[in-house]
DNA sequence: ACTATATTTCTAGATATTTAGAAATAATAT
DNA sequence: ATATTATTTCTAAATATCTAGAAATATAGT
């Protein structure tokens, strides 16, 4: 994931809703959940719900499986793992760096 | 860090610029670097640069400090450790949960 | 006092996000 | 065929962000 894509997931997950959404989606587990669980449990409008939860989707947050009528969606939690990576790398450089880092 | 705090500084991070002007400060390293240091090393117009350094000053991604004329900017090492702990502990659960979790 | 430097605040236009109702689509059940 | 359920797409208004020039402020040097 270069720089670009970075900001992007970042800008995703910066939101109070979509954080809301991908916190109750890596709780619900590797199997996910539908839309409609998702609503019902945030008390989001459907299509206020289905408008962040495709720009997830876009980045690649999450993933959506259609199965017969309803959606469920999967928290890609490699994605994460990438971006929790690139920060831990390009922004901590390592560990820590200043004397006083034990305090940190 | 809460809910509200984390989803206000990924948000902050959620943009090219300011993206770059975190990294280049962590790159700078504790004692950080001044204002028109960044300007100049990522070229980005004065005041659109200070709206931006504002931006991230206000949620405590960085410190900014006036040394006479100059303002120096210093990187929150903690603050980020806070944004990675959170998103590590509320967005992976541990580690990994999956049976597949390798594959990912 | 005057000039140069560093940075901010003011201002405003362009663009993007957020929100949610209403209508549309798709799949299943009756 | 019709109704019900799950979700999206359309639409539009409200709000926020991004951008950057111009003017303002603050500090230091001459």
């Amino acid at each position: 994931m270069d720089h670009e894509g970075v900001a992007a997931s970042l800008a995703e997950l910066g939101n109070t809703h979509r954080l809301a959404v991908f916190r109750f989606l890596v709780k619900a587990g590797h199997h996910g959940a539908s839309v409609g669980e998702i609503q019902k449990a945030l008390d989001i409008p459907a299509s206020t719900l289905s408008h962040h939860l495709a720009r997830m989707a876009r980045v690649g947050l999450i993933k959506q499986e259609k199965h017969s009528r309803t959606i469920v969606c999967i928290p890609n939690y490699h994605h994460l793992q990438n971006l929790i990576g690139f920060l831990q790398a390009e922004c901590c450089m390592g560990e820590n760096m200043a004397p006083d880092a034990a305090s940190l």
